[in-house]
RNA sequence: GCGUCCAUAGCUCAGCUGGAUAGAGCAACGGCCUUCUAAGCCGUAGGUCGGAGGUUCGAAUCCUCCUGGACGUACCA
């Protein structure tokens, strides 16, 4: 669709310097890139529009009297009479495209290029990093982090989408005070109690033992000297310490694991705090030999951030030890030399926003040029319809319960359609909705906005929902699964592009040219809800279309032919899309 | 205080680099199942795009100010 506007441009263009000429202007003053190009507000008007205004300057002619004399002209192009009827409405000049050979081409390269269709090289071979997720061992999952991974894991396939070569990271924060009051309360209440021995989720048990330090240090004000003292055997290696800090770290990975598997998150490199935040301390005092940083007199390491009209900031506590942003320091750069990016997001909240920037800004000053390089894709807060989430208040939504509820919602609504018999394992199917309702509903806000999350609507089967989408793919399938049936009725049908022209058969063959585009653009903005619109879009159409339009219930077999290739182009886009923001692709629902 | 971000229908959200009467979904009301899954489709109603200026032929979109909200501004992460 792209190029089919680029050459429509060209052609105006070229008409305007025509008229230009008529008018005794210099044609040169006309340029392409002047040449706006946009859409119609509705289809009955056409498929390109052209608003004329920015002419009527340099013409010192009313853009209606333009319009119609660039129609003139254009009408004498043989090429583009051929591609498409030109009309003019008022001030804009409007073009109705020959949609022929567009749905004979787009079906084509759909099902030609198949899972490739949508891809770019917009981004080709550039190596992206991008980290999100970064979860704490004291605890598992909370609604919160579904944002951040849902986001991550599509911007990573977005990215890859446009000929990226992406590299997931996370980095696991299993090293600081808060891991080591999980432990202590571990130790102290637990009596040896294993995840097993309590039929808890491991990373729920662990986060039990920190719920539990917190009451615990409200009435014990021995509780927080006590989890200091750990810290500082664990940093000191004491092997008991060792011990316990690796058992309880493994159970909350293991079981933050699963919870990735379920809302389908991976990573290629996983991180840890604990084997990089040494690394950061070293950078910072090679940055204090070069005079980069200063010493204040009680010991501790500064940085002045005037240079970015902000006050200054310390990167080593006065005892020497480094704190979180001496340890994003050392990350950085380690993981630069470990594969050097030449772009790296990290997905984190909006609240961290003043970090990234003294962050990027001290790698800069380090003399660090891939500095340039990062960006902060921040994303706004998860609120739920009740409120607030605030951790002090219990009022947390965890991942792992809300998925449940989500799937146990599915679930149910797939039994009392009775559908049980027809989608097999009803878990299963259950399992891949709930996915697609947390994803969707997740992405589909721009991710600098502070959002809702409404289970209940998720999870619903109609409306703007991942369960809709993922029905009219369903839909789809079980068509093509009818079509196969019947076959050889409609061996004579051929297809032939010139049936499809119901205005619900134009805008689909317009989506399926324009997928492209969003996927770059979606690219280019770091942004999931363009492909989640997009979907919507295609879906809702895509409904009309067949609700009014049988595809396989007709006489003509060439009609038949013509429509099941539409719509099996139409299912490839949708599966291609799908992916690229989490939604399993279900045949049977 | 200062800084960053946000503000669109009753609710939840779209609205592309400024362009033709501002769009969906939910909720409300009313239609449509001897036909490819009614988990659907169609229609009605609902908006001085937070407010005021400005730039422009043209502003929800860009600029300034104001109001309201969120988040920062730790030798926490």
């Amino acid at each position: 669709m792209e190029a089919v506007k680029e050459q429509w441009k060209q052609r105006v263009a070229e008409a305007l310097r025509e008229v230009a000429v008529d008018h005794q202007i210099d044609p040169t003053a006309v340029e392409a890139e002047s040449v706006v190009v946009e859409t119609p507000p509705t289809p009955e008007l056409g498929d390109i529009a052209f608003p004329l205004f920015p002419f009527a300057r340099i013409f010192k002619t009313a853009p209606a009297k333009i319009a119609a004399e660039v129609a003139e002209k254009l009408t004498l192009h043989s090429e583009a009479a051929a591609a498409g009827t030109v009309q003019v409405a008022g001030p804009y000049l409007n073009v109705a495209l020959k949609m022929v050979s567009l749905a004979g081409e787009v079906c084509a390269s759909v099902l030609d290029e198949r899972d490739s269709y949508g891809r770019g090289q917009s981004l080709q071979g550039t190596k992206v990093m991008i980290e999100f997720s970064c979860p704490n061992t004291n605890k598992p999952l909370h609604l919160g982090h579904l944002r951040n991974d849902a986001l991550g894991e599509s911007v990573a396939r977005i990215l890859g989408a446009n000929g990226a070569d992406v590299q997931k990271v996370n980095l696991i924060n299993d090293r600081g005070i808060h891991i080591c009051k999980s432990m202590l309360a571990y130790k102290k209440f637990a009596d040896g109690a294993t995840p097993e021995s309590e039929g808890l989720k491991s990373d729920h048990f662990v986060g039990k033992y920190y719920v539990k330090f917190d009451q615990w240090s409200k009435q014990d004000p021995q509780a927080e000297p006590q989890a200091r003292e750990m810290l500082k055997a664990w940093e000191a290696d004491d092997p008991e310490v060792t011990e316990l800090w690796r058992r309880m770290n493994r159970w909350t990975i293991e079981g933050i694991e699963t919870t990735y598997a379920k809302t389908g998150v991976s990573f290629d490199k996983i991180y840890y705090e604990s084997q990089t935040f040494k690394r950061g301390r070293e950078e910072v005092l090679k940055g204090l030999e070069k005079g980069t940083f200063y010493k204040e007199a009680d010991g501790s390491v500064w940085v002045d951030l005037s240079e970015i009209d902000l006050d200054r900031k310390v990167l080593l506590r006065s005892d020497g030890t480094s704190l979180y942003l001496t340890q994003d320091i050392g990350t950085a750069i380690e993981r630069h030399q470990d594969w050097p990016f030449e772009r790296m997001i990290y997905v984190v909240a909006s609240e961290q926003r003043y970090h990234f920037k003294v962050l990027f800004h001290v790698l800069k000053k380090l003399g660090f040029g891939w500095a340039d390089n990062l960006y902060h894709l921040s994303y706004g807060m998860v609120n739920l319809p009740e409120g607030k989430m605030k951790s002090r208040e219990g009022t947390v939504v965890d991942a792992d319960d809300l998925f449940e509820q989500l799937q146990a919602m599915a679930a149910e609504e797939i039994r009392s359609k009775d559908r049980e018999e027809h989608v097999g394992d009803v878990e299963k199917a259950a399992a891949a909705v709930a996915q697609a309702a947390l994803n969707y509903y997740l992405l589909q806000v721009a991710p600098a906005r502070d959002m809702i999350f409404n289970p209940e609507e998720s999870i619903s089967f109609n409306g703007n929902t991942g369960p809709y989408l993922q029905y009219m793919g369903a839909r789809i399938s079980s068509m093509l699964r009818k079509y196969e049936d019947r076959k050889a009725e409609f061996s004579d049908g051929n297809f032939q592009p010139e049936l499809l022209e119901a205005s619900e058969e134009r805008s689909l063959i317009k989506l399926l040219a324009e997928y492209p585009e969003v996927v770059r653009r979606a690219g280019e903005e770091y942004n999931p809800n363009l492909i989640t619109t997009y979907l919507y879009d295609i879906s809702r159409t895509f409904s009309k279309f067949y609700h009014d339009h049988p595809v396989l219930h007709n006489d003509d077999p060439n009609v038949v032919i013509t429509r099941v290739t539409l719509v099996r182009a139409i299912l490839q886009v949708l599966q291609n899309a799908y992916f690229l923001v989490g939604i399993p692709f279900l045949e049977r629902m």
